[in-house]
DNA sequence: ATATGTGCAAATCTTTTGCAAATTC
DNA sequence: GAATTTGCAAAAGATTTGCACATAT
């Protein structure tokens, strides 16, 4: 359907905005600590989103699951990302529909992020700022709701894509 | 499949927030201002989504639109909805899938706004702040992006949610 | 031995599409 | 009259589920 969006999952992940620290937390771990199960498939599935430079989709996690391990089904991977999402571990993403109704995750950071992404060359950026931990911050104090997930997402045209329109 | 879920499309709109004026464009005037062939159809289907009070989805919409008009279809809401999208004039929620994979719309307003989607009773709470717009800007200056559309959403437990749970 | 996880196949839910007929300018 | 919009029916895309079997502790 989306022309531009077909390079979404090849492109590589640009990151801007303030330089602190983002780390992400050992899944693995966190699922021993929490007395989880720990099976054949989860370690593989969890390692691949853990490994993953990029953000990964239901249908590609899959993929790239059954290249290790061919009798993997696709339930359980959806079982496999409703848990880690449940257990609050993997952040969903909509990457602004940019390339149709799917989700994408990542691996919960220590810090919040915004994902930024072009709507003409698919590319996805990520974006840390304070304001954005004051922001959370300030929602959380004045409307006394505790936050257990936030998504700030936004979709326009980056500045590659905006420099290459005037040049033509 | 959720049960809280279920009072999300009853609930009252909660507002917090810095209590700066918050209007909505005429979604009607702003088609004619662009040219779009305004139809039987689209006056109808505008005219609900413009003056919900609640944030409808796709399904919701349709349902009310054949209460006057029986004969609307499905596509037709879809493909006005693509409509509105596609010129900027409505923005589209995800409410954190508080109830399943749907879609929820709302005119858009001259203030960008955060929603926050209360994970046990299905309440939807608006969020005003200036620094969110703050944080807006800072995200455009500093990647270089042209931001074209934002969604900060929010899912979590409300405070009578909480206060219930302490209670109990 | 018991509880939990998995594969399979089918179902569900939401959204999209091709095409002929209807509507709008 | 030409261009656009609509209804219909079918398809597509993403995710979920019931159930019998397999695996982990």
């Amino acid at each position: 359907m989306l022309t531009g969006a077909i390079l979404a999952n090849e492109s590589q992940l640009g990151r801007v905005g303030s330089q602190r620290e983002v780390t992400r937390s050992s899944l693995m771990n966190e699922l021993t600590t929490r007395g989880i199960r720990i099976t054949e498939q989860r370690r593989l599935i969890v390692g691949i989103i853990q490994d993953s430079p990029r953000h990964l989709d239901a249908a590609t996690l899959l993929e790239l699951a059954r290249k290790k391990d061919p009798r993997i089904d696709r339930s359980t991977v959806y079982r496999t990302i409703d848990l880690l999402k449940r257990r609050g571990l993997i952040d969903e993403l909509d990457l602004m529909h940019i390339q149709g109704e799917k989700h994408y995750y990542e691996v919960k950071t220590n810090h919040d992020h915004c994902h930024m992404a072009c709507f003409q060359c698919g590319a996805v950026m990520e974006f840390t700022s304070n304001l954005f931990e004051k922001l959370k911050r300030e929602m959380a104090t004045r409307s006394r709701f505790e936050i257990r997930a936030i998504r700030l997402e936004v979709g326009g045209v980056c500045e590659k894509c905006h420099t290459r329109q005037a040049t033509v």
